[in-house]
DNA sequence: TATGAATGAGGGTTCATTCAT
DNA sequence: GATGAATGAACCCTCATTCAT
């Protein structure tokens, strides 16, 4: 029963002056990634928003709703950026060590995003789950389709599953909401730069 | 303030027979990776069980005690496995391969272990967690040096960042709790042998 | 996180029509004093008032924030008695003598509070315990005032320790919740003019 | 169901060696002073006095027997203090300040004792509770005999209530245990000097 | 004489959600 | 559009006591 969050409200910043679901959804973004989502209560989200819970429930159906938009976004993202990537001209080895290293720096620029993905799918509600998990599987498609394409034109090695190449990737990608910080020593180009080259050197011909 | 579990009780199988604590590890371990550990209450683990609450609290300290218990069984395995791998006197390529696929065997051996591990770590008690953290980076290291000596030997690609090509890897490998099925058409040790392979070929001078 | 009770809800009364935390005072009070703090279940509170725990939880913090409430609201009606009755312009001994008498009476018509008072202390959060004490001691001090006083005016004996006289005089006065009982033989006014006469006998100069 | 917890066990001391009702008693009480009865939970005290439960529901036949057991204790000791001085061949005023300033050192001396008496008397189960307030009105008779000797022998004023100065009195004796340090600077024969002082005056005929 | 595993009832507290206003 | 009082169910945990050994 969630309403239309996203369309409702004027503005669009998520400051304090920003619209209130915009509002809600940076806050329960943070608070989700900082402390998890079952740990997060709908009142200290509603309090770093600085509105009350009927505020909450008049945008969103639920707590779960609430998770469910976070998803969407992050999904929605990275499937326009992919999307644009895999649709170059140019070599696909070129195409796929770009997709690696974008989905990379994307991850890393919405870190919250990432840690809140590989944490919490799974305390969505049955339905909600099912459709981001068809929507991941149809951005996993399209990424495989690039492994695909490299092994016939025989850039890659025609041995590995796709599949499991792309599983194996963003295993890694997943991961990095466990280990990176921002405040650390590697810059978001510079791990981009790294997990795209083991990438590649991974699935090319010797 | 938590008893000592592991040494307690006479058997040490997990039927409906077997010691109680062992029993509870094991219907918690299955629970948690089902559903999540803050989804699983008490009351469900030793209804499970075919105990009560106060049973549970006589070998525990508490919930939090209980996941401790498990990751520090799964730590003590693979900790165990990879000292002995890397103190062999082979090759450092083999042992990496060797090191790489028993982790993707073991793991996917002890699936809700790994499903827990990197879904439930930031559930546990600060200090727990700490504690968890400093046993994993132990881990991580002893993994590292081999990359590190491979690098040394010539073997493997200089310009690489040993404690990235870790990370890299094990997002992999925790992720093998998010998408591998038992009953699915690939066995642990086909997953093991490929992944191993894209590692080495990451890792290797062309 | 104690709400602010005092100020929440519309009445003032305590019975059934009566606001929520009123209602919830009133009883925690009641039933403090018949049975202990300890031995009173939040379940027993909320069932004797009307409601449910969410809504207790929802004006108090915490059961012992109930108890707080129940001691700040006897120490404030005792020192504005005090406080008045000091600032009187007449003779000391009939100051202190109306001091005792006045702290008998309203001990004795609110025995409940009383009784809480000198049993339940300890059983309050070691930081509300000293806010209490601090308060008491204010209390207290004001009451030696006067022995300080009628000692320097040389209406009472000189060789007293005025803090050992106050504890003196207030253990009597802690320990009415004990023995007193409304439906016995002696009024609240007959307990407080003996009480107090006790008291000056024992002070003044022979 | 009491067991004869006195007459079991072997020694009498209370150091580790002591016999094990002892000891238990001993770290019962000092337990009960220090967090309340309800608050010290049985598992406490067999620890501290380095003993399993099993030991504990050997000799007491429950929590609520150990209670009882200290009560006795300091009742038996006062009342033969008591009936010693009371039955001297000299002025009763000479008794009556004896009588107060002996219970006042025997109140200090076991300050546990005093603190738990006047907090913990209605944790007792309704049957113990009763056989208690039943020796304790008899300590009180006696003491209030005191009284109204000096009445009869017109040293004290006849206008006054025997037992209202003897629940005066004893207010003070119990209110003790919530203010005096043995630490601080009073030591116990100044308290009891100075009460005493305190309740001879107010008896006095001018 | 003593153990300690296990019970079972109840403890205080949290929380997503609803609804009259 | 928004409030916040109130619900009701579930939560983790504690504890005095029992009993087979």
């Amino acid at each position: 029963m969630a309403r239309n969050a996203t369309s409702a409200g004027g503005g669009t910043g998520t400051g304090a002056g920003a619209a209130v679901p915009e509002r809600l959804l940076a806050e329960a973004t943070r608070l989700f990634a900082e402390r998890g989502y079952d740990r997060t209560s709908v009142q200290e989200i509603v309090e770093a928003a600085g509105v009350t819970k009927g505020a909450l429930y008049h945008y969103f159906g639920s707590k779960d709703d609430l998770l469910h938009e976070i998803y969407g976004r992050v999904l929605r993202l990275q499937t326009e950026r992919l999307d644009a990537i895999v649709a170059r001209d140019t070599d696909v080895r070129g195409r796929l060590a770009e997709a690696a290293a974008d989905v990379v720096v994307t991850s890393i620029q919405n870190l919250d995003d990432t840690k809140i993905f590989f944490r919490s799918m799974h305390q969505l509600s049955p339905e909600k789950q099912k459709a981001v998990r068809a929507e991941r599987r149809r951005y996993h498609e399209t990424f495989r389709s690039l492994i695909e394409e490299g092994q016939r034109d025989g850039h890659f090695r025609p041995e590995l599953r796709p599949d499991l190449v792309v599983d194996f990737f963003f295993g890694s990608v997943h991961h990095l909401g466990t280990w990176y910080r921002a405040d650390g020593p590697l810059s978001a180009d510079q791990v981009a730069t790294e997990f795209s080259d083991l990438l590649l050197h991974s699935v090319q011909r010797p």
